[in-house]
DNA sequence: CTAAAACGTTAACAAAAGATAAGAATTTGG
DNA sequence: CCAAATTCTTATCTTTTGTTAACGTTTTAG
């Protein structure tokens, strides 16, 4: 895929959010970088702070914290989703989240910086601004569903509610990643599958 | 306190936010309500939509499931903090929270309808798009932070940190909405406590 | 192609959490 | 002020999860 089919599926991605004129996307595909992040490799690290969001045209990436000396998978990205280390994006403080592609991934990127100056260009601001908030809005709903989960649900019940809803993810993750995700070991998702199989039977 | 101190208490808050000039915030305020929400009354309900936000002044609630009959408490809000069903009120989908007044209280609100005409006037539309931005990436960081803690860390650890952090839930919320609020039941936080007192002596 | 790594299941045991109930202490709401 | 409700702890029992290790299968990387 070479870089303006991607352009052009980020720009019908965004019209989610924002609907820029086109004096608005020339201004703003100038800030936007392309960057290939083959599999396995970092698009940030623990301990550092992360300058830049990105969004991923083609590819998968999983967040994962290292605990013990263990590496707990908390979220995955997929193709039309954006990736960073949020609070480190925001705050401008060392981040403590890891995110990895989990393949050669190609993604659309733009720096905090070139952000600050686009909030701070009078032709972009209001776009930026409403781009801004409607994207963290929809964070925040995802979230504010996965702290729910927690708490009112088993870690059964939310199996199965992936199995109705997280398609993607069971497809495209393994095992141990999602019961991860999920909040609990791999060994217990691996009992909670056979539980719930032999109550189909 | 009357609505005057009320409003210099918000603006002094909203100024971690957005800086608003004298006609901004004369337009802005023009839009805002007074409510005294009474203990145990009801912000927010499971099954309504929810059109408004709030802002405490004074007072604190709850944010509560029900989940086979039992309720869930799943977060506390307090004063300077705001309270909304905030996936419904971005939605405009019925909710299934109930946000509860723990407290006789005092709010200023505004409507979804407001914010919509707000966001829709030329003169407030850009400094209420920062608005917006500013306040669901607060959030937006809150929930990625809780999210985080039922992923990497088990009940005890989350409750440990809470000893750390979060004096103002321990010293104003009755332990079986702390416990709620953990991911886990009455009996096994009061287990956990007992647990770590024995640990320390 | 092949050795190494990763993955998923299962077993056995320990640790923790859920469910239920009882009882004491405290708070509450007329 | 007082009865009722709430809150917290404790005990008992059951269920679930964590931990560790083993094993076969699949995938990966050189």
């Amino acid at each position: 895929m070479d870089s303006s089919a991607a352009l052009r599926i980020f720009r019908e991605h965004l019209k989610r959010y924002v609907d820029f004129n086109e004096a608005e996307w020339i201004l703003f595909s100038q800030h936007l970088n392309f960057a290939k992040l083959k599999k396995k490799h970092y698009f940030a690290e623990s301990g550092k702070v992360c300058n830049k969001v990105g969004f991923i045209v083609k590819g998968s990436v999983r967040y994962f914290h290292i605990k013990d000396g263990e590496d707990i998978t908390g979220y995955f990205s997929f193709e039309n989703e954006f990736l960073s280390s949020y609070k480190s994006y925001l705050t401008g403080v060392p981040g403590h989240v890891y995110v990895q592609a989990l393949e050669d991934s190609l993604l659309i990127t733009f720096t905090r910086k070139d952000m600050d100056e686009m909030l701070n260009d009078p032709m972009l601001a209001y776009k930026m601004e409403r781009f801004g908030r409607l994207i963290a809005e929809h964070y925040l709903i995802c979230y504010e569903d996965r702290v729910t989960a927690f708490v009112t649900q088993t870690p059964e019940e939310r199996y199965l509610e992936l199995l109705n809803t997280g398609r993607e993810i069971l497809q495209r993750m393994p095992q141990h990643y999602i019961a991860n995700y999920l909040g609990i070991t791999p060994v217990s998702l691996s009992r909670i599958r056979k539980r719930i199989l032999e109550t189909v039977k």
